[in-house]
DNA sequence: ACCTGAACACCGTTCAAGT
DNA sequence: ACCTGAACACCGTTCAAGT
């Protein structure tokens, strides 16, 4: 009755345990994560997911790396949407990131922890390699507008990368005064904004 | 034969409770962390840690806690010995924080990790604001030396925490291209002298 | 190929009972 | 006050066996 065949009992047991481990992430956070459980909720066995991960960390390293690469998509269409001058597209990206961070925090958590396999973790670094790239493209881009100072775009790009990064982590992990969150992004960015111009 | 007679089993279970979790913290990671390995390596039942810390989460956030204060002294010592110029202070403190980052990168991860009791979250977040007035303090000596451009302190303060904070969190996780730990750190204080400076 | 079911060695937490 | 020992309900991982 159905043209494309059911596989065993599933059907693609990956996907559907990659989708329900990052619904669990979100919901209840990283300690409530548990392999059985994750079988139970899909109809499986517990031994099933064996099959598709060989452990509980293949699995948060594979959805650390579905978490880069959604990251990159969204910042890229973040720069695509935005104005040409530097000031615009920084302010694009800053917003972008922020806002992936604070809709997807147990996911940034897990994407920028420390405790992945050796092997996963050159996969993951190249992921995050990538989205970097887009800041070293904007710098560049701005340079040679003439609205950000020279230099090596990975020397100027690494402060900001590093702002950005860590404005979204304080911001998740709750640790920013209340008040700040109302003119927070705004400083961050005219702050950055001034590190980059040319003098 | 000891004057000072020791306690029940231990003398003081709390206190090597937590050291010895943050030596393996330290040694095999977050996930390595277990209450009765704890309690074996200390010679004392399983249920003993219970009577020190009601939960796993709790010995975690208490954990967090003491990486909270013992960051603030280092902090505080690091503003001691600087010279007297924002430039001097600012770099003296970018290098004990991410000093402290790098020789204890598991426990930082904790300290600003999300899952903690919303009654402990109070008490860290109090501890993290108290070393990051470090920064606040940092920012209105600069001012009043005319170094740093005018406005409230928190709010110039935020970028400067966001740059300092995601630096090391970078650093810790690994994400920065190899070639960058070279100039990197440099890089992030002059860009953050270039964003605090006046017009 | 993909999954099951049983088995193994671990967990965290609780609670009566001991000293 | 502080700890033990047993018990309970969970884990992750492995592996023969099924379809």
């Amino acid at each position: 009755m159905q043209t494309r065949p059911r596989r065993y009992h599933h059907g693609d047991l990956r996907a559907a345990l990659l989708t329900r481990a990052e619904e669990t992430l979100r919901e209840k956070g990283p300690a409530a994560l548990s392999l059985r459980e994750l079988a139970r909720d899909l109809g499986v066995s517990h031994a099933a997911p064996s099959r598709h991960f060989k452990d509980k960390q293949d699995l948060l390293d594979a959805l650390a790396l579905n978490g880069f690469e959604r990251l990159g998509e969204i910042i890229a269409a973040s720069q695509e949407g935005a104005g040409e001058s530097f000031a615009e597209r920084l302010d694009a990206m800053v917003r972008a990131y922020v806002g992936f961070a604070t809709a997807n925090a147990a996911l940034l958590d897990l994407m920028y922890s420390i405790k992945h396999d050796p092997e996963a973790s050159e996969a993951l670094s190249v992921a995050a390699q990538r989205w970097a790239e887009e800041i070293v493209e904007l710098i560049g881009d701005g340079q040679s507008r003439g609205e950000v100072r020279e230099g090596p775009v990975e020397r100027v790009g690494v402060p900001v990368f590093a702002t950005l990064h860590g404005y979204a982590g304080l911001a998740v992990s709750g640790m920013l005064p209340p008040e700040t969150t109302e003119h927070g992004l705004d400083d961050v960015i005219a702050h950055t904004l001034r590190g980059c111009a040319p003098d």
